[in-house]
DNA sequence: CGACCACTTGAGCTCGCTCAAGACTAGTGG
DNA sequence: CCACTAGTCTTGAGCGAGCTCAAGTGGTCG
Protein backbone atom coordinates (compact mmCIF):
# COMPACT_ATOMS: atom_id res chain seq x y z
CA UNK A 1 0.00 0.00 0.00
CA UNK A 2 1.64 2.85 -1.15
CA UNK A 3 0.75 6.69 -1.42
CA UNK A 4 1.18 8.34 -5.06
CA UNK A 5 1.97 11.62 -5.52
CA UNK A 6 -1.11 14.48 -5.45
CA UNK A 7 -2.81 15.48 -8.64
CA UNK A 8 -5.70 16.93 -9.15
CA UNK A 9 -7.91 14.05 -8.21
CA UNK A 10 -11.87 14.68 -10.03
CA UNK A 11 -13.16 12.66 -7.46
CA UNK A 12 -16.44 10.34 -8.64
CA UNK A 13 -18.61 8.89 -6.34
CA UNK A 14 -20.95 6.59 -7.70
CA UNK A 15 -24.72 6.07 -6.88
CA UNK A 16 -26.39 3.26 -7.72
CA UNK A 17 -30.06 3.48 -8.14
CA UNK A 18 -32.57 7.06 -8.79
CA UNK A 19 -32.11 10.60 -7.57
CA UNK A 20 -33.57 13.80 -7.87
CA UNK A 21 -32.43 16.02 -11.12
CA UNK A 22 -29.16 17.36 -10.74
CA UNK A 23 -27.92 15.13 -7.86
CA UNK A 24 -26.03 12.56 -10.47
CA UNK A 25 -24.61 12.60 -13.86
CA UNK A 26 -25.29 10.59 -16.81
CA UNK A 27 -22.90 8.04 -15.71
CA UNK A 28 -25.32 7.73 -12.31
CA UNK A 29 -22.26 9.44 -10.82
CA UNK A 30 -22.83 11.91 -7.76
CA UNK A 31 -22.56 16.20 -9.26
CA UNK A 32 -20.48 17.81 -6.30
CA UNK A 33 -20.58 21.33 -6.35
CA UNK A 34 -17.15 23.16 -6.96
CA UNK A 35 -16.63 24.05 -3.46
CA UNK A 36 -17.40 20.93 -2.21
CA UNK A 37 -15.02 18.87 -4.68
CA UNK A 38 -12.00 21.44 -3.81
CA UNK A 39 -12.79 20.92 -0.32
CA UNK A 40 -13.25 16.86 -0.30
CA UNK A 41 -9.62 17.39 -2.78
CA UNK A 42 -7.82 18.91 0.02
CA UNK A 43 -8.02 16.14 2.78
CA UNK A 44 -8.15 13.68 -0.05
CA UNK A 45 -4.93 11.11 0.11
CA UNK A 46 -4.57 9.23 -3.01
CA UNK A 47 -3.08 5.85 -1.84
CA UNK A 48 -2.24 2.44 -4.32
CA UNK A 49 -2.68 -0.63 -3.32
CA UNK A 50 -1.59 -4.01 -5.13
CA UNK A 51 -3.85 -7.07 -5.69
CA UNK A 52 -4.05 -9.13 -3.32
CA UNK A 53 -3.33 -7.07 -0.34
CA UNK A 54 -4.81 -6.00 2.35
CA UNK A 55 -6.22 -2.14 2.93
CA UNK A 56 -7.25 -2.77 6.75
CA UNK A 57 -8.81 -5.72 8.79
CA UNK A 58 -11.61 -5.61 10.77
CA UNK A 59 -10.84 -4.67 14.25
CA UNK A 60 -8.20 -2.13 13.33
CA UNK A 61 -8.46 1.29 14.54
CA UNK A 62 -11.09 2.71 11.86
CA UNK A 63 -8.87 5.83 11.01
CA UNK A 64 -10.22 6.40 7.22
CA UNK A 65 -12.82 6.38 4.77
CA UNK A 66 -12.03 5.11 1.42
CA UNK A 67 -12.87 5.89 -2.16
CA UNK A 68 -12.12 3.81 -4.85
CA UNK A 69 -10.86 4.98 -8.28
CA UNK A 70 -10.19 2.32 -10.09
CA UNK A 71 -10.26 -1.49 -9.21
CA UNK A 72 -12.32 -3.52 -6.82
CA UNK A 73 -12.11 -4.69 -3.45
CA UNK A 74 -13.62 -7.21 -1.41
CA UNK A 75 -15.36 -6.25 2.23
CA UNK A 76 -15.34 -9.38 4.07
CA UNK A 77 -16.23 -10.44 7.69
CA UNK A 78 -14.65 -12.83 9.85
CA UNK A 79 -17.05 -14.74 12.66
CA UNK A 80 -15.83 -16.22 15.34
CA UNK A 81 -16.77 -19.48 14.09
CA UNK A 82 -14.14 -19.50 10.91
CA UNK A 83 -16.92 -18.54 8.44
CA UNK A 84 -15.43 -15.38 5.93
CA UNK A 85 -18.74 -13.81 5.01
CA UNK A 86 -18.05 -11.48 2.18
CA UNK A 87 -20.11 -8.86 2.52
CA UNK A 88 -19.85 -6.85 -0.63
CA UNK A 89 -17.14 -6.59 -3.55
CA UNK A 90 -16.77 -2.82 -4.51
CA UNK A 91 -16.07 -1.28 -7.63
CA UNK A 92 -14.55 2.17 -8.76
CA UNK A 93 -16.88 5.16 -7.36
CA UNK A 94 -17.74 3.24 -4.00
CA UNK A 95 -17.15 4.05 -0.52
CA UNK A 96 -15.99 1.18 2.18
CA UNK A 97 -14.41 1.95 5.82
CA UNK A 98 -17.60 1.12 7.76
CA UNK A 99 -17.07 1.43 11.36
CA UNK A 100 -18.82 0.93 15.20
CA UNK A 101 -17.13 1.87 18.36
CA UNK A 102 -13.98 3.20 16.56
CA UNK A 103 -13.07 -0.17 14.62
CA UNK A 104 -13.91 -1.22 11.00
CA UNK A 105 -16.51 -3.76 11.78
CA UNK A 106 -15.07 -5.40 8.08
CA UNK A 107 -11.86 -6.13 6.48
CA UNK A 108 -10.96 -4.67 2.70
CA UNK A 109 -8.66 -6.08 0.87
CA UNK A 110 -7.99 -5.56 -3.25
CA UNK A 111 -8.73 -7.80 -5.57
CA UNK A 112 -6.77 -6.28 -8.32
CA UNK A 113 -4.64 -3.31 -8.12
CA UNK A 114 -6.89 -0.38 -7.17
CA UNK A 115 -6.48 3.30 -6.99
CA UNK A 116 -7.89 4.57 -3.70
CA UNK A 117 -8.45 8.16 -2.12
CA UNK A 118 -8.56 8.06 1.48
CA UNK A 119 -10.10 10.57 3.92
CA UNK A 120 -9.16 10.39 7.13
CA UNK A 121 -12.30 10.21 9.43
CA UNK A 122 -11.35 13.24 11.77
CA UNK A 123 -11.09 15.68 8.60
CA UNK A 124 -13.87 14.28 7.45
CA UNK A 125 -15.85 15.02 10.29
CA UNK A 126 -14.51 18.70 10.63
CA UNK A 127 -15.32 19.44 6.90
CA UNK A 128 -18.66 18.32 7.67
CA UNK A 129 -18.87 20.80 9.86
CA UNK A 130 -17.80 23.48 7.67
CA UNK A 131 -19.71 21.96 4.44
CA UNK A 132 -22.76 20.64 5.75
CA UNK A 133 -24.54 20.06 2.26
CA UNK A 134 -21.21 17.09 1.89
CA UNK A 135 -22.76 15.32 4.44
CA UNK A 136 -25.99 15.09 1.82
CA UNK A 137 -23.58 13.25 -0.96
CA UNK A 138 -22.18 10.99 2.06
CA UNK A 139 -25.83 10.32 3.04
CA UNK A 140 -26.75 9.29 -1.02
CA UNK A 141 -23.84 6.71 -0.51
CA UNK A 142 -24.74 5.53 2.50
CA UNK A 143 -28.59 4.97 1.12
CA UNK A 144 -27.15 3.66 -2.22
CA UNK A 145 -25.09 1.09 0.04
CA UNK A 146 -27.94 0.07 2.02
CA UNK A 147 -30.04 -1.07 -0.84
CA UNK A 148 -26.84 -2.90 -2.05
CA UNK A 149 -26.79 -4.63 1.03
CA UNK A 150 -30.75 -5.41 1.24
CA UNK A 151 -30.02 -6.65 -2.63
CA UNK A 152 -27.17 -9.03 -1.19
CA UNK A 153 -29.93 -10.39 1.34
CA UNK A 154 -32.30 -11.44 -1.25
CA UNK A 155 -29.52 -13.08 -3.29
CA UNK A 156 -28.06 -14.86 -0.46
CA UNK A 157 -31.22 -16.17 0.78
CA UNK A 158 -32.12 -17.85 -2.35
CA UNK A 159 -32.71 -21.61 -0.96
CA UNK A 160 -31.03 -22.79 -4.08
CA UNK A 161 -27.82 -22.02 -4.40
CA UNK A 162 -28.71 -22.29 -8.72
CA UNK A 163 -30.24 -19.53 -8.00
CA UNK A 164 -27.58 -17.05 -6.29
CA UNK A 165 -25.16 -18.22 -8.80
CA UNK A 166 -27.46 -17.10 -11.42
CA UNK A 167 -28.59 -13.33 -9.53
CA UNK A 168 -24.59 -13.14 -8.81
CA UNK A 169 -23.77 -13.29 -12.25
CA UNK A 170 -26.55 -10.61 -13.50
CA UNK A 171 -25.29 -8.63 -10.50
CA UNK A 172 -21.32 -8.44 -12.08
CA UNK A 173 -22.69 -8.05 -15.29
CA UNK A 174 -24.25 -4.44 -14.03
CA UNK A 175 -20.32 -3.30 -13.86
CA UNK A 176 -19.03 -2.12 -16.80
CA UNK A 177 -15.59 -3.01 -15.81
CA UNK A 178 -15.97 -6.67 -16.29
CA UNK A 179 -19.12 -7.08 -18.50
CA UNK A 180 -19.06 -6.02 -21.97
CA UNK A 181 -22.99 -6.09 -23.25
CA UNK A 182 -21.80 -6.35 -26.97
CA UNK A 183 -20.37 -10.04 -26.90
CA UNK A 184 -21.87 -10.87 -23.62
CA UNK A 185 -18.53 -11.87 -21.80
CA UNK A 186 -17.96 -11.12 -18.19
CA UNK A 187 -14.57 -11.14 -16.92
CA UNK A 188 -14.95 -12.77 -13.45
CA UNK A 189 -12.72 -10.63 -10.92
CA UNK A 190 -12.77 -13.06 -8.12
CA UNK A 191 -12.15 -16.99 -7.80
CA UNK A 192 -14.20 -19.40 -6.64
CA UNK A 193 -13.56 -19.29 -3.04
CA UNK A 194 -14.76 -15.75 -3.26
CA UNK A 195 -17.73 -16.56 -5.03
CA UNK A 196 -18.64 -19.39 -2.81
CA UNK A 197 -17.88 -16.68 -0.04
CA UNK A 198 -20.05 -14.36 -1.30
CA UNK A 199 -23.19 -16.42 -1.72
CA UNK A 200 -23.02 -18.32 1.47
CA UNK A 201 -21.81 -21.83 -0.20
CA UNK A 202 -19.16 -23.50 -0.75
CA UNK A 203 -16.30 -23.26 -3.41
CA UNK A 204 -17.56 -27.25 -4.27
CA UNK A 205 -20.88 -26.29 -4.60
CA UNK A 206 -20.22 -23.31 -7.01
CA UNK A 207 -18.14 -25.40 -8.88
CA UNK A 208 -21.16 -27.71 -9.44
CA UNK A 209 -23.14 -25.17 -9.85
CA UNK A 210 -21.26 -23.15 -12.86
CA UNK A 211 -21.22 -26.67 -14.18
CA UNK A 212 -25.00 -26.97 -13.73
CA UNK A 213 -25.59 -23.23 -15.29
CA UNK A 214 -23.46 -24.53 -18.42
CA UNK A 215 -25.69 -27.66 -19.08
CA UNK A 216 -28.53 -25.55 -19.64
CA UNK A 217 -26.60 -23.65 -21.35
CA UNK A 218 -27.48 -19.73 -19.27
CA UNK A 219 -23.36 -19.60 -19.54
CA UNK A 220 -20.65 -20.94 -21.12
CA UNK A 221 -17.00 -21.11 -19.73
CA UNK A 222 -14.48 -19.39 -22.22
CA UNK A 223 -11.86 -19.79 -19.43
CA UNK A 224 -11.74 -20.30 -15.71
CA UNK A 225 -12.31 -16.21 -15.21
CA UNK A 226 -14.09 -15.78 -18.05
CA UNK A 227 -17.85 -17.19 -19.23
CA UNK A 228 -20.38 -15.65 -21.57
CA UNK A 229 -23.93 -15.33 -20.43
CA UNK A 230 -27.20 -15.48 -21.24
CA UNK A 231 -28.62 -12.67 -19.18
CA UNK A 232 -32.53 -12.99 -20.06
CA UNK A 233 -31.91 -16.99 -19.33
CA UNK A 234 -30.46 -16.38 -15.86
CA UNK A 235 -32.75 -13.81 -15.14
CA UNK A 236 -35.96 -15.70 -16.05
CA UNK A 237 -34.74 -18.91 -14.27
CA UNK A 238 -34.51 -16.68 -11.15
CA UNK A 239 -38.22 -16.13 -11.31
CA UNK A 240 -38.93 -19.88 -10.98
CA UNK B 1 -54.20 4.47 9.35
CA UNK B 2 -55.28 7.35 11.17
CA UNK B 3 -53.96 11.34 11.21
CA UNK B 4 -53.84 12.16 15.08
CA UNK B 5 -54.01 15.71 16.22
CA UNK B 6 -50.78 18.03 16.02
CA UNK B 7 -48.87 18.39 19.42
CA UNK B 8 -45.60 19.12 19.78
CA UNK B 9 -43.75 15.85 19.10
CA UNK B 10 -40.45 15.91 20.73
CA UNK B 11 -38.53 13.46 17.99
CA UNK B 12 -36.54 10.42 18.76
CA UNK B 13 -33.54 8.85 16.41
CA UNK B 14 -32.22 6.07 17.61
CA UNK B 15 -28.47 5.78 16.30
CA UNK B 16 -27.27 1.85 16.88
CA UNK B 17 -23.64 1.85 17.30
CA UNK B 18 -21.14 4.72 18.69
CA UNK B 19 -20.66 7.94 17.37
CA UNK B 20 -19.22 11.13 18.37
CA UNK B 21 -19.56 13.17 21.82
CA UNK B 22 -22.18 15.14 21.29
CA UNK B 23 -24.05 13.34 18.86
CA UNK B 24 -26.30 10.73 20.61
CA UNK B 25 -27.71 11.20 24.20
CA UNK B 26 -27.17 8.47 27.25
CA UNK B 27 -30.25 6.41 25.62
CA UNK B 28 -28.38 5.59 22.05
CA UNK B 29 -30.68 8.66 20.68
CA UNK B 30 -29.33 11.63 18.26
CA UNK B 31 -29.22 14.92 19.95
CA UNK B 32 -31.02 17.27 17.40
CA UNK B 33 -30.43 21.18 17.16
CA UNK B 34 -33.45 22.97 18.41
CA UNK B 35 -33.57 24.34 14.91
CA UNK B 36 -33.62 21.55 13.31
CA UNK B 37 -35.95 20.15 15.72
CA UNK B 38 -38.15 23.23 15.19
CA UNK B 39 -38.15 22.67 11.24
CA UNK B 40 -38.41 19.04 11.06
CA UNK B 41 -41.44 19.05 13.79
CA UNK B 42 -42.95 21.64 10.92
CA UNK B 43 -43.17 19.43 8.29
CA UNK B 44 -43.44 16.17 10.67
CA UNK B 45 -46.78 14.39 10.22
CA UNK B 46 -47.99 12.23 12.83
CA UNK B 47 -49.92 8.98 12.27
CA UNK B 48 -51.43 5.99 13.61
CA UNK B 49 -51.83 2.71 12.65
CA UNK B 50 -53.44 -0.03 13.98
CA UNK B 51 -51.34 -3.77 14.40
CA UNK B 52 -51.66 -6.04 11.28
CA UNK B 53 -52.21 -3.22 9.32
CA UNK B 54 -49.88 -1.91 5.99
CA UNK B 55 -47.95 1.28 5.90
CA UNK B 56 -47.61 0.99 2.39
CA UNK B 57 -46.62 -1.82 -0.04
CA UNK B 58 -43.59 -2.33 -1.80
CA UNK B 59 -43.68 -0.55 -5.84
CA UNK B 60 -46.18 1.96 -4.25
CA UNK B 61 -45.05 5.81 -5.29
CA UNK B 62 -42.67 7.01 -2.29
CA UNK B 63 -44.25 10.00 -1.13
CA UNK B 64 -42.43 9.56 2.49
CA UNK B 65 -40.36 8.15 4.88
CA UNK B 66 -41.46 7.80 8.37
CA UNK B 67 -40.11 7.56 11.74
CA UNK B 68 -41.51 5.18 14.86
CA UNK B 69 -42.47 7.05 17.76
CA UNK B 70 -43.95 3.91 19.59
CA UNK B 71 -44.66 0.60 18.59
CA UNK B 72 -42.91 -1.90 15.92
CA UNK B 73 -43.30 -2.44 12.44
CA UNK B 74 -41.92 -5.56 9.90
CA UNK B 75 -40.51 -4.38 6.64
CA UNK B 76 -40.19 -7.10 3.84
CA UNK B 77 -39.46 -7.56 0.24
CA UNK B 78 -41.67 -9.84 -1.79
CA UNK B 79 -40.00 -11.70 -4.28
CA UNK B 80 -41.48 -12.79 -7.89
CA UNK B 81 -41.04 -16.19 -6.54
CA UNK B 82 -43.52 -16.02 -4.10
CA UNK B 83 -41.12 -15.64 -1.31
CA UNK B 84 -41.58 -13.02 1.50
CA UNK B 85 -38.27 -12.01 2.93
CA UNK B 86 -38.41 -9.60 6.30
CA UNK B 87 -35.82 -7.08 5.31
CA UNK B 88 -35.64 -5.40 8.88
CA UNK B 89 -37.68 -5.42 12.37
CA UNK B 90 -38.35 -1.67 13.45
CA UNK B 91 -38.84 -0.35 16.74
CA UNK B 92 -39.09 2.79 18.13
CA UNK B 93 -36.83 5.62 17.02
CA UNK B 94 -35.84 3.44 13.69
CA UNK B 95 -36.90 5.20 10.13
CA UNK B 96 -38.44 3.44 7.38
CA UNK B 97 -39.44 3.78 3.78
CA UNK B 98 -36.25 2.89 1.64
CA UNK B 99 -37.28 4.11 -2.13
CA UNK B 100 -35.57 3.82 -5.59
CA UNK B 101 -36.83 5.00 -8.56
CA UNK B 102 -39.55 6.66 -6.89
CA UNK B 103 -41.44 3.17 -5.68
CA UNK B 104 -40.90 1.81 -2.00
CA UNK B 105 -38.34 -1.08 -1.95
CA UNK B 106 -40.06 -2.94 0.25
CA UNK B 107 -43.60 -3.17 1.68
CA UNK B 108 -44.39 -2.22 5.77
CA UNK B 109 -46.47 -3.68 7.66
CA UNK B 110 -47.63 -2.71 11.61
CA UNK B 111 -46.75 -5.83 14.35
CA UNK B 112 -47.86 -3.49 16.94
CA UNK B 113 -50.27 -0.63 17.36
CA UNK B 114 -48.12 2.39 16.36
CA UNK B 115 -47.45 5.84 16.32
CA UNK B 116 -45.42 7.13 13.55
CA UNK B 117 -44.08 10.44 11.97
CA UNK B 118 -44.01 10.82 8.27
CA UNK B 119 -42.32 13.40 6.57
CA UNK B 120 -42.91 14.14 2.85
CA UNK B 121 -39.86 13.36 0.78
CA UNK B 122 -40.10 16.89 -1.27
CA UNK B 123 -40.49 18.58 2.36
CA UNK B 124 -37.57 16.70 3.52
CA UNK B 125 -35.71 17.59 0.54
CA UNK B 126 -36.07 21.11 0.85
CA UNK B 127 -35.96 21.53 4.71
CA UNK B 128 -32.67 19.65 3.66
CA UNK B 129 -31.36 22.80 1.43
CA UNK B 130 -32.44 25.24 4.72
CA UNK B 131 -31.11 23.08 7.15
CA UNK B 132 -28.21 21.18 5.45
CA UNK B 133 -26.86 19.70 8.74
CA UNK B 134 -30.13 17.99 9.39
CA UNK B 135 -28.69 15.57 6.79
CA UNK B 136 -25.63 14.72 9.06
CA UNK B 137 -28.73 13.33 11.29
CA UNK B 138 -30.31 10.95 8.34
CA UNK B 139 -26.47 10.38 7.55
CA UNK B 140 -26.04 8.68 11.03
CA UNK B 141 -29.70 6.80 10.57
CA UNK B 142 -28.55 5.92 7.30
CA UNK B 143 -25.03 4.25 8.60
CA UNK B 144 -26.86 2.74 11.57
CA UNK B 145 -29.14 0.85 9.04
CA UNK B 146 -26.55 -0.59 6.92
CA UNK B 147 -25.23 -1.94 10.10
CA UNK B 148 -28.25 -3.51 11.17
CA UNK B 149 -28.44 -4.97 7.53
CA UNK B 150 -25.31 -6.34 7.25
CA UNK B 151 -25.59 -8.00 10.85
CA UNK B 152 -28.82 -9.47 9.35
CA UNK B 153 -26.88 -10.56 6.45
CA UNK B 154 -24.04 -12.49 8.71
CA UNK B 155 -26.99 -13.61 10.91
CA UNK B 156 -29.02 -15.96 7.73
CA UNK B 157 -25.84 -16.97 6.41
CA UNK B 158 -25.50 -19.34 9.21
CA UNK B 159 -25.91 -22.72 7.83
CA UNK B 160 -27.45 -24.26 10.85
CA UNK B 161 -30.93 -22.88 11.37
CA UNK B 162 -29.99 -23.42 15.09
CA UNK B 163 -27.32 -20.57 15.26
CA UNK B 164 -29.62 -18.43 12.91
CA UNK B 165 -32.71 -18.63 15.52
CA UNK B 166 -30.44 -17.90 18.55
CA UNK B 167 -28.53 -15.00 16.88
CA UNK B 168 -32.08 -13.53 16.45
CA UNK B 169 -33.19 -14.26 19.97
CA UNK B 170 -30.26 -12.56 21.13
CA UNK B 171 -30.89 -9.36 18.73
CA UNK B 172 -34.12 -9.38 20.09
CA UNK B 173 -33.11 -9.12 23.73
CA UNK B 174 -31.42 -5.48 22.81
CA UNK B 175 -34.47 -4.21 21.97
CA UNK B 176 -35.61 -2.71 25.94
CA UNK B 177 -39.23 -2.77 24.56
CA UNK B 178 -39.98 -6.60 24.85
CA UNK B 179 -36.89 -7.65 26.91
CA UNK B 180 -36.58 -7.54 30.14
CA UNK B 181 -32.79 -8.04 31.53
CA UNK B 182 -34.26 -8.73 35.28
CA UNK B 183 -36.09 -12.00 34.55
CA UNK B 184 -34.91 -12.51 31.23
CA UNK B 185 -37.88 -12.64 29.79
CA UNK B 186 -38.62 -11.83 25.74
CA UNK B 187 -41.68 -10.85 24.56
CA UNK B 188 -42.46 -12.28 20.87
CA UNK B 189 -43.96 -9.49 19.23
CA UNK B 190 -44.41 -11.51 15.63
CA UNK B 191 -45.58 -14.83 14.34
CA UNK B 192 -43.81 -17.93 13.73
CA UNK B 193 -43.90 -17.26 10.22
CA UNK B 194 -42.36 -13.85 10.60
CA UNK B 195 -39.20 -15.55 12.46
CA UNK B 196 -39.29 -17.72 9.70
CA UNK B 197 -39.32 -15.00 7.35
CA UNK B 198 -36.72 -13.45 9.03
CA UNK B 199 -34.06 -16.08 8.96
CA UNK B 200 -35.13 -17.46 5.98
CA UNK B 201 -36.16 -20.41 6.86
CA UNK B 202 -39.81 -22.25 7.23
CA UNK B 203 -42.42 -22.33 10.05
CA UNK B 204 -42.22 -25.60 10.48
CA UNK B 205 -38.55 -25.99 10.93
CA UNK B 206 -38.47 -22.74 13.28
CA UNK B 207 -40.89 -25.06 15.77
CA UNK B 208 -38.55 -27.64 15.41
CA UNK B 209 -35.60 -25.10 16.13
CA UNK B 210 -37.23 -23.85 18.90
CA UNK B 211 -37.70 -27.10 20.54
CA UNK B 212 -34.27 -27.89 20.06
CA UNK B 213 -32.98 -24.91 22.24
CA UNK B 214 -35.39 -25.92 24.64
CA UNK B 215 -33.89 -29.23 24.94
CA UNK B 216 -30.96 -27.44 25.20
CA UNK B 217 -31.57 -25.30 28.23
CA UNK B 218 -31.09 -22.53 26.37
CA UNK B 219 -34.50 -20.93 26.33
CA UNK B 220 -37.50 -21.90 28.16
CA UNK B 221 -41.15 -21.02 27.09
CA UNK B 222 -43.59 -19.48 29.01
CA UNK B 223 -46.02 -19.23 26.50
CA UNK B 224 -46.35 -18.60 22.70
CA UNK B 225 -45.47 -15.39 22.67
CA UNK B 226 -43.11 -15.12 25.73
CA UNK B 227 -39.78 -16.91 26.43
CA UNK B 228 -37.39 -17.18 29.06
CA UNK B 229 -33.62 -16.94 27.69
CA UNK B 230 -30.39 -17.94 28.64
CA UNK B 231 -28.55 -15.37 27.12
CA UNK B 232 -25.25 -16.14 27.78
CA UNK B 233 -25.57 -19.69 26.46
CA UNK B 234 -26.69 -18.71 23.15
CA UNK B 235 -24.36 -16.30 22.93
CA UNK B 236 -21.90 -19.12 23.53
CA UNK B 237 -23.47 -21.87 20.77
CA UNK B 238 -23.06 -18.86 18.13
CA UNK B 239 -19.72 -19.94 18.06
CA UNK B 240 -19.45 -23.01 18.05
C1' DC C 1 -69.50 -24.72 21.16
C1' DG C 2 -67.61 -24.62 16.75
C1' DA C 3 -64.58 -22.61 13.38
C1' DC C 4 -60.50 -20.62 12.23
C1' DC C 5 -55.89 -19.71 12.58
C1' DA C 6 -51.33 -20.43 14.48
C1' DC C 7 -48.47 -23.73 15.91
C1' DT C 8 -46.57 -28.43 16.32
C1' DT C 9 -45.30 -33.04 14.92
C1' DG C 10 -44.38 -36.75 11.54
C1' DA C 11 -42.22 -39.02 7.46
C1' DG C 12 -39.72 -38.95 3.31
C1' DC C 13 -36.65 -36.86 0.07
C1' DT C 14 -33.22 -33.83 -1.72
C1' DC C 15 -29.73 -30.30 -2.05
C1' DG C 16 -25.65 -29.06 -0.60
C1' DC C 17 -21.96 -29.87 2.93
C1' DT C 18 -17.95 -32.74 4.05
C1' DC C 19 -14.00 -35.21 3.20
C1' DA C 20 -11.07 -37.08 -0.15
C1' DA C 21 -9.02 -37.62 -4.75
C1' DG C 22 -7.83 -36.10 -8.96
C1' DA C 23 -7.12 -32.53 -12.86
C1' DC C 24 -5.76 -28.36 -14.36
C1' DT C 25 -3.07 -23.84 -14.38
C1' DA C 26 0.57 -20.87 -13.67
C1' DG C 27 4.79 -19.77 -11.93
C1' DT C 28 9.73 -21.39 -11.01
C1' DG C 29 14.03 -23.11 -11.84
C1' DG C 30 16.98 -26.41 -13.98
C1' DC D 1 11.81 -26.44 -23.23
C1' DC D 2 10.39 -29.29 -19.89
C1' DA D 3 9.94 -31.10 -15.02
C1' DC D 4 8.38 -29.64 -10.53
C1' DT D 5 5.43 -27.59 -7.41
C1' DA D 6 1.83 -25.08 -5.30
C1' DG D 7 -2.40 -23.24 -5.70
C1' DT D 8 -6.91 -23.45 -7.76
C1' DC D 9 -10.49 -25.84 -9.56
C1' DT D 10 -13.22 -30.04 -10.48
C1' DT D 11 -15.25 -34.49 -9.53
C1' DG D 12 -16.85 -38.33 -6.58
C1' DA D 13 -19.39 -40.58 -2.76
C1' DG D 14 -21.89 -40.45 1.44
C1' DC D 15 -24.58 -38.21 4.80
C1' DG D 16 -27.52 -35.13 7.20
C1' DA D 17 -30.14 -30.68 8.05
C1' DG D 18 -33.98 -28.76 6.60
C1' DC D 19 -37.73 -28.46 3.00
C1' DT D 20 -42.18 -30.37 1.62
C1' DC D 21 -46.51 -32.19 2.19
C1' DA D 22 -49.71 -33.78 5.37
C1' DA D 23 -51.96 -34.60 9.59
C1' DG D 24 -52.79 -33.36 14.28
C1' DT D 25 -53.05 -30.08 18.40
C1' DG D 26 -54.14 -26.07 20.75
C1' DG D 27 -55.57 -21.55 21.53
C1' DT D 28 -58.99 -17.60 20.53
C1' DC D 29 -62.91 -15.26 19.21
C1' DG D 30 -67.36 -15.15 17.38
Amino acid sequence: MTAAAGAPLSLRFHAAGEWPDGTVDSAGDLILSPETDAALAAIAAPVSVKAKTSVFRQGDAAASVYLIRSGAMRVAHQLEDGRNQIVAFSWSGDLFGLADHGVYLNSADALTDCDLVEFSRPALKSLFLKEPQLQGDFLVEAIADLRMSQRHLLLVTHQRVTKRLAGFLVECARQPDCYDPKTGVLSLIMDRTDIADYLSTTVETVSRTIGALEEQRLMTRIDLRHVHLDLAGLQAMMVR
